[in-house]
DNA sequence: AACAGCGTTCTATAATATTGAACAAAACGA
DNA sequence: TCGTTTTGTTCAATATTATAGAACGCTGTT
């Protein structure tokens, strides 16, 4: 465990500069160095380092963007986690008869990376891809809930609220509440906050250090979900998602 | 234009470091050092800093893999493009009757990223978020015949052929040659190389320096899409892909 | 028990990133 | 139209800082 080191300052600078453009996705050398407090001059190198390594383009004129480098590399943790998670869904999709989704989390919201579909006649579709927020569906709430607590806080401000349907969590009191449940019992519900008449139950995917970064869910018609149904659902999520937490190299 | 311009070696160092992980996804820093020739110790710091920032992650012992940190970055080029073309999308879906693909450009594959469905009963499944083969599709095609010579070869180096239909080119030489004739007539098309049935046409979108990052296809069933409708079709694509182009802010 | 391999620590030193000042060119205002 | 301001970029001297060899502790192996 690393407990003294060199942290090389060239490259956190460099690095906060590429994190500028998460926000903004088009900026110009004097913008950055305003806002993060480092000289033009210095500015300029990195952005030229930057731009020489493919990461960052220059626009019409004179300002810079992200290039679409840096998919390379996210492409391969994405393609992993699928891949050494997609065995797991199946089983459970085969011990469900559900639609099985695997998120990953993105800050205030939950990209759908991988799903397989329920083969009963009434079944939800959901898309691969798609960005869905973190509040109101039950993979975003079960990662959500076993984040550390100032990771939550700075998640909670990044939140705005939206009614999607009647039982939408709209208030942040509610949301804190809610994720207290749900650290307690170790799996999460979407009882028809996201879209009427489809219930979720999910569980988060722990990494090494045991800090959510991913949830399984298992989706179905609220017709198929009653209290008893969820409660068996549970305890199947919370077991795949453990085994897929081991399987990554990352459970205890 | 940056004729002149200083490359931060620190910072080009930490990120061949971490591209390393795009092949290998769990790596020592044993193993980094001696590929990367760099000593033991300086490898060290490099891994500390990045792991200090989030973006790698120690596995259970001893090693460092990709954490998610990157997709914040990588999410956001996406979400820009998605967007910014998705109007143009419906246009051209409204234009045709037939499915629309927008594509990524990355390396040896492509990446699907955003959809518009057709409205005809007989319609084509294309999944977002999955990547296939440059050499078997026709956004990869059209792609790969605008690419400058050095970054097709390298592409070249990578592709393994694979036969998923009689139809699809499994010889290099072949390749080379659909190449030559789409980029004299700036589309490409798929006749039934990927899946039996399914025709596509495809056209390429340009970054501002004028190379191809992205592609756009119209996909339909073979008994639509005879040799005059995919004329019609082609011309159609181009101008749209051009549009794309243009409002990503980088047309000529 | 001795060895070989790993990740990590430390520090002196050489290397290198930094930065202010200066420049050209575009954008803006009058 | 003509100054004025702001932009991105260039440069070289200097001080900062990244570097790397050697040593350490640990684990697994022979």
């Amino acid at each position: 465990m690393s407990k003294s080191g060199y942290k090389i300052k060239s490259v956190v600078k460099a690095m906060k500069v590429l994190e500028q453009f998460k926000e903004k996705k088009e900026l110009g050398t004097t913008d950055l160095s305003k806002k993060l407090d480092i000289p033009k001059s210095t500015m300029f190198n990195i952005l030229y380092t930057f731009t020489e390594l493919g990461y960052i383009q220059q626009t019409k004129y004179d300002k810079y963007k992200l290039s679409t480098k840096i998919f390379e590399l996210s492409q391969s943790i994405e393609y992993d986690l699928r891949n050494e998670a997609k065995p797991y869904l199946r089983k459970l999709s085969e011990a469900t008869r559900e639609t099985i989704n695997l998120v990953l989390h993105m800050e205030e919201k939950v990209l759908y990376t991988e799903k397989v579909e329920s083969q009963e006649p009434i079944n939800i579709n959901t898309k691969i891809g798609k960005k869905e927020d973190i509040y109101c569906t039950a993979v975003g709430k079960a990662i959500l809930a076993f984040l550390k607590q100032d990771r939550q806080e700075k998640i909670f401000e990044k939140i705005t609220f939206h009614s999607h349907t009647p039982n939408t969590i709209t208030d942040l009191e509610d949301l804190k509440e809610e994720i207290i449940t749900i650290k307690n019992r170790g799996y999460a519900v979407d009882n028809e906050e996201f879209a009427r008449g489809v219930k979720c139950v999910a569980a988060p995917i722990f990494d090494y250090k045991g800090d959510p970064i991913s949830a399984v869910s298992i989706t179905g018609p609220a017709e198929r979900m009653d209290s008893k149904g969820i409660e068996r659902l549970a305890s199947l999520v919370k077991e795949n998602a453990m085994d897929i937490s081991n399987v990554l190299g990352f459970g205890s």
